[in-house]
DNA sequence: CAATAAATGAGAATAAGTCTCATTTAAAAG
DNA sequence: CTTTTAAATGAGACTTATTCTCATTTATTG
């Protein structure tokens, strides 16, 4: 079973304090992608616009969480933990929807030797990469249902 | 030699326009990713900031026009020109540069095959994607130099 | 449990992007 | 080459997302 707040929170030696739990608690429910808009709906009155903004830019820093932007510009987090792994975006642009892909091993073994070419050609340190896949669900998307 | 901003712009059946063709102009001249900060000093003085947006979203319209957001959150867009293959980004996370990267055919092949696995799994049709890596640049960088 | 540094809440401030509306300009037709 | 009309523009007001300020509260440490 997965980490629950107070611990994450103490392994990454940050203090423990009601935002940044009510925060984490809603992340961890979540699994998965959210949008900034989402978040601040499941904490309506119980954490500052402010603070909440404090507490996912703590989290930024500790390297527990992921930020990117939709492509209807949405600011959309998701925690980072170790029990998941590396995955991938693809975005619904019907419905919104964000869902976390894995990539085969060997297509993500494949991206790490290009990765390498490219950091030979342009002399870089890459640390990180990401793949973001742009389209439509069916009928099968729970969202779309409507 | 590419083709001109009048002659983009009636290619898309959209009026050719002072505003249009400078920002064309500056899209052109760049020829790769440029955030909307850089876009507007190119511009300055010449394009109402609501013009610009309004020329921006039109180019978009019509297809030419990509918009991504980068990893300090800065809007940057690129002209997508037909003489210009298929292509992902570095980021560099020291200067904020953005490079254009093309990755080898095969990985591409083998891109698509993954997405179509993707396709089936997610019932979902995808129409585009893209590869973002992150990174920094060393000495080689024009920008870091200083 | 007292002291102190850090975190929070509330709202002000800033910045990115959109909207409004009066004026200008492009396109089309005569 | 005018005239007409719809579309585009500029300027600034407006909105929304995010950051900042500062007085108050809370965690942590001794």
């Amino acid at each position: 079973m997965g980490k629950n707040s107070e611990q994450i929170l103490s392994d990454h030696n940050v203090s423990i304090t009601n935002p940044r739990i009510l925060v984490l608690e809603a992340l961890l429910e979540t699994r998965g992608p959210i949008t900034l808009d989402e978040l601040q709906a499941l904490l309506k009155n119980k954490v500052a616009k402010s603070t909440l903004y404090r507490v996912l830019n703590d989290l930024k820093k500790i390297d527990i969480l992921d930020e990117f932007t939709s492509p209807e510009n949405q600011t959309v987090v998701e925690l980072i933990l170790e029990d998941r792994a590396h995955h991938h975006h693809l975005f619904c642009s019907d419905c919104g929807e964000i869902i976390d892909v894995e990539l085969s091993n060997e297509f993500e073994n494949f991206l790490d030797l290009e990765i390498k070419k490219i950091e030979e050609k342009f002399k870089f340190k890459i640390s990180d990469h990401r793949v973001e896949m742009f389209g439509k669900c069916t009928d099968q998307c729970e969202n779309c249902k409507s």
